[in-house]
DNA sequence: AAAATGTATTCAAACGTTTGCGGGAATAAT
DNA sequence: ATTATTCCCGCAAACGTTTGAATACATTTT
């Protein structure tokens, strides 16, 4: 297709009466080559809009500088944002970033492993789909090039972990409603094998423990995914019981509004009655009445990380792999929904 | 990086005792090869998981089968239901798709299509930066890679276009609040040089003349950037008047969220007193009290569409370029912000 | 003056694939 | 029996870049 066929290396050595390794080297500040010879290639490169094949360069060397992305969804608000993070640190340090959507399939999840390593990408960034039960095509790719899990991730898998500090922020949020002078608070969250929401309901059952407060199941209710849909349910499940409770924390903000809405409906006062707070600070956080109390991960952050630590482990051409989980601080950010002044 | 070698097509020649040309001929199908050596080395191919190296077959095809993706700002939630959209078919197509954010900055979106061409990207899908002044870079990067642009086109770029049918849309709009009665409808929309909000405008004043209502200036006001910010503003300014209108046709959902949020601080109505629609529908749309009337765009289809002219371009290798607009089609849902039952 | 050192450049191979061309063998047509 | 025709397959070049090794020349050391 392209009309203009560029400029090479060949030409510009041919123009300049020199050899095309000289012209390589040149542009690439071997100290092998003079100064005044540098000047030159350079100097025509410029003019002739020289850039170099990218295919020959990345057959020659076997490298890419493509970074394959695979998240569940990416119309999802917080991961979009991670995209944002990925996006630009990729392309500051000189990356370009092929994305590509498992729509929490597992075995499509598998297949694009696959595909982008043999497409010959020089690092890949996953965030598991939901419910990945084996990981055996993970640890698969994961011999053939650089991988590094983000958000979504799992112990089973031995690499660079970058998450949100997921217990901490839980726990945080719910002692926020024990400050509040709230006793009985539930928890939305979801069924198993969910390593965020596990790590949550670690942060909450540590937080009731701190404080004294004896922990009841009735009002810990579990989903298999925690929609808006889900939320409502559950708190209508809670309102029906003999003992309400007086706070709802939600595993994610989605559910919350969802539990905002339940209430809504069956005229409860929020904070009064029964507090709200979620998990994700997601845009609709303050276009519900009233704005919800939620705790924000930074989601730029995390893709910048991720990144980062990504290229060190690209560049650094060690053939071991580095395990290690990196923790990204969130906090808290009290609305309307938990806390009216 | 990669530790396990790929294997070859030389390996895969050497094993069967045939050459390399015949083992490629073989994998692509070539006639001139007999079925019986097909079967052999695919077969053989499958058991050593051959693949072929892609920079190999894009430097010698100069074929890379990547897509560039280029929007303003991957996290807004339209933008990223085309950007599913985008995925889907483009995976289905055996395309992979590299995605850039301009940020809507002009600059960084010519630097951007600079690169992605010298890249080697086959094709570019292009949503054009807020404010794009200059189209010279882009007519530029045309005659060099295919290009389509969808959402925020341009009609002074020659190229194919996909567009949603904003102005029937928005007099879909109008016309719907004037059949529940309105009869002064404002409109906030964008300073002009939007395509996009020039087409709403476009509609809105076609449904007021085609319904024999008289235009009022006072009741039409712009902004730079229609945020929800300015869209409570706007419905301030509105609210000041001494002719209140009945209805606010909002050119994007944000905005119309601005406007309900500044209509409950002065306990208006909704919609009885003062109707509001917008545009987009936007996951706002049903989290806002009341929920919002607003028209749908099928994110997904236009970004399908989009790669499919893209790749028809890409593959039909004709030079010239087709220029042509594709319309996706929207309808209005209504819902409690317009009309209550 | 010969040898060693250093500097700047060139040679040539290699990466894995595709593809135009040529050729051998088998079959069909004359 | 000779000539066409068809069917398979191999040869070799080419894509543009990088890079180890060789070369040429100038400079310094012995």
């Amino acid at each position: 297709m392209n009309k203009r066929k560029a400029t090479t290396l060949k030409e510009i050595a041919k123009k300049l009466d020199i050899s095309i390794s000289t012209a390589s080297r040149a542009l690439n500040n071997h100290p092998d080559i003079s100064d005044a010879t540098k000047e030159k290639v350079q100097q025509l490169a410029e003019k002739l809009h020289y850039s170099p094949n990218l295919f020959a360069q990345g057959f020659r060397t076997q490298r890419s500088h493509i970074l394959g992305v695979i998240v569940p969804n990416i119309a999802h608000y917080f991961t979009s944002t991670i995209l944002k993070g990925i996006l630009e640190e990729a392309e500051t340090k000189g990356y370009k970033v092929i994305v590509s959507e498992s729509n929490n399939n597992e075995n499509k999840q598998s297949e694009m492993l696959r595909t982008m390593s043999q497409f010959g990408v020089d690092g890949i960034l996953l965030a598991l789909s939901r419910k990945t039960t084996s990981v055996d095509s993970i640890l698969n790719t994961l011999d053939t090039v650089p991988l590094v899990l983000f958000d979504k991730v799992s112990h089973k898998i031995p690499c660079t972990q970058v998450v949100v500090d997921e217990e901490i922020a839980a726990f945080n949020a719910v002692e926020h409603l024990i400050n509040t002078g709230k006793k009985r608070i539930a928890i939305i969250k979801e069924t198993e094998n969910s390593f965020n929401s596990e790590k949550r309901f670690a942060g909450y059952l540590r937080a009731l423990k701190e404080h004294h407060i004896e922990v009841d199941k009735k009002i810990i209710l579990s989903t298999e995914d925690v929609s808006l849909y889900k939320g409502r349910m559950m708190t209508n499940i809670l309102l029906s019981l003999k003992e309400r409770p007086d706070a709802i924390f939600a595993i994610t903000d989605t559910a919350a509004i969802g539990a905002i809405k339940a209430l809504h409906k069956y005229n409860i006062k929020i904070p009064e009655e029964i507090a709200v707070v979620g998990f994700s600070n997601s845009i609709h956080a303050t276009i519900i009445q009233p704005s919800l109390t939620t705790v924000d991960q930074p989601g730029e952050k995390i893709g910048k990380t991720a990144v980062t630590y990504l290229i060190k482990e690209i560049e650094s051409n060690k053939n071991e792999i580095t395990t290690k989980t990196v923790t990204v601080k969130t906090h808290l950010i009290v609305r309307d929904s938990s806390f009216k002044v």
